[in-house]
Parts: structure tokens; sequence; C-alpha cells
DNA sequence: ATTATTTTTGCAACATAGTTGCATTTTTAT
DNA sequence: ATAAAAATGCAACTATGTTGCAAAAATAAT
């Protein structure tokens, strides 16, 4: 984990590295994704962050998280979008998040499996694969 | 394909298995899945129907149609919801629909690769695996 | 075929989610 | 310290989804 201290040092060598403005809302709202061991939605965030950020704030900065590679959405069955912290290969417009995620059917939480890999899929003919989504439901490890 | 007549007759055998009523917002539904090569969501529904049914006559027919295991959800990094039919090993609070998906990045479409199974995947020591969804983006046959 | 019962529909009203323009504030560069 | 650039908050708006209830339609019973 790490000290107070160190995160915040970490959040900022980060923020700086994607050659983003070091800014409360950014530095707080990935603070909430470190210290979380699953995705994040944005109802979440609103609600960790204790009421002080505006709503359009955080739409736009999970946005820019995204398009510099520091978060990943995780597909969904409703109309919710989850978020996760990519690992070090992400960059901007150039995510490398080849890893199974796990719904917990119990304690709803959803988490990036990044041992697992996916599988080789081969498609019909005539097919061109882009990106592999594989999103599996159960129960997690600390809900058996 | 089949004459409208045929359609009809099949969509009207499909909803008195699943034990449902005979209602023209049904049949006009059921018609635009089958007429469709793709997934559709809510709003295909509403502007390909001729806005002729009210919204929340098309959210209670989707949600009737996936608790008879009529239809099946597809999931997606954005907030829409995307929905095919089953095929027929499916039933009420039952669905086998373990093929792949695939997301058109050209045209948008969504498709069932009916005939793409999704292969085997070893999940970490603890979890226990329910169920299973791939979601492939890339290029499609016909736009390739 | 008529009537009674059950189910579905449409409307209104509401709740939640997401977007855009613009003035103010904060951050970064000079 | 000042200027330039970027991010934030607010208001107003659009889109999406939900619930209760009365009217309408479909099915069951007579
Ligand atoms: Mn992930
Ligand atoms: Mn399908
Ligand atoms: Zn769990
Ligand atoms: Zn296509």
């Amino acid at each position: 984990m790490g000290t107070k201290q160190q995160i915040t040092e970490k959040i900022t060598a980060l923020l700086k590295d994607s050659k983003l403005s070091v800014t409360d809302t950014r530095m707080k709202i990935l603070e909430l994704f470190m210290k979380s061991n699953g995705a994040l939605e944005h109802s979440d965030i609103e609600t960790q962050a204790g009421q002080s950020f505006d709503r359009v704030t955080v739409y736009r900065t999970l946005q820019t998280f995204l398009d510099k590679g520091i978060i990943h959405k995780i597909p969904t069955t409703d109309t919710s979008v989850r978020y996760a912290v990519c690992k070090s290969e992400c960059s901007e417009h150039d995510h490398h998040d080849h890893h199974v995620h796990f719904k917990c059917e119990s304690c709803g939480t959803t988490t990036c499996l990044d041992e697992t890999n996916i599988p080789e899929i081969s498609l019909p003919k005539g097919y061109a694969m882009h990106n592999v989504e594989v999103v599996v439901s159960g129960v997690c490890k600390t809900c058996k």
C-alpha cells in the first residue's frame, strides 16, 4: 500500500507523466481508484469523495483518464459504466488491458484478473479482430 | 426469411409457447428483432417501430422477453443496452447463449456469432465461474 | 357470443444519468 | 509576479429508466 505521503507522490508522478495538470479532483479520484480493490463507477466516486466535487467534473475527469490510458472501462449488461486503473503498459490512445474481468454475484464488486489471460478465439472467415473483452461472473475468492 | 404471414405465425407461436398474451406491441417488437441482422437497443426499437408505442411499454416488453428467455443482453462499455434474440435452447430464467458477440467498429452493429464457442478460461484459485461473456470488436464480414 | 377476469398499455410524474456553454478559479508557463 | 492556459462549477438541457394508476385489450369462463 504505502504511506499517505508515498501514495500522493505516486499519483502526482502519474499525472505529470500523462501531461495532466495536478488538481485536487484528479488527485482525489485517482486515490479512490488506488485504494479500491475493485472497479468503480461514477456514483461510487461521487459518494466516496464526500460530495465535494461537481458531477460534471467527475465525468470530465473520468473521460480524461480514459483518454490518457490511466483507466479503462469494463463492459456490463446494465447501464452502469465501470472503470479500473490500467497497468503501466497502457498509454494515450493505446490500451493493453488484455486480461479477464470478474464480477462477483455475491458482493457485486468487479475486479481485474490481471494474471488471467484471454485465450485465443477463432472468428468466422471475414471477421477482423481488434479487441476482445471477457467478463466472467460468479463468486469471488473473498465471498466463497 | 419467409412470407409476412409465416413470420406472423412464427411470432405468435413463440409468444404462446412462452405463455404470453399476443399483443400488437409484442408482435411488432419481435418482428423487428427477426428482421434485424444485429442486436437492437431500446432507441432502435422506438425509432423503427414508427413512434407508435409508448417508451414505457417498450421497456416492459424487453424486460418480459428477457424473463422468458426470448432475448438476451449483450454487454457494452457505454451506457447502452443491446438485445438479441435467443436460440431455441433458451427458456425462462435459463439462458444458454454461450457464444461470442461481435461489435463492428465500422458499421456499429453488434451480432451474435452463434457458431463461435467461448473458450475455456482458467480462473485463479478460489473463484467460482457461473457465466462468461465475450465481446469481440473489429471489422465485420460485410464491412471488410 | 357475452360477460367476467386477468393482463397489458399509456399517461403522468418522477428519478437518475450524461452533455454543453460559459464565467470563475486554479494551475502552469513566462 | 504576471500572463497564458487549463480545469472547475454552475445552470440549463437532453436522454434514459422507473413507478402508480386508470383505461384498454386480451384471455378465460359462462
Ligand atoms: Mn481491467
Ligand atoms: Mn447473442
Ligand atoms: Zn465477492
Ligand atoms: Zn460492419
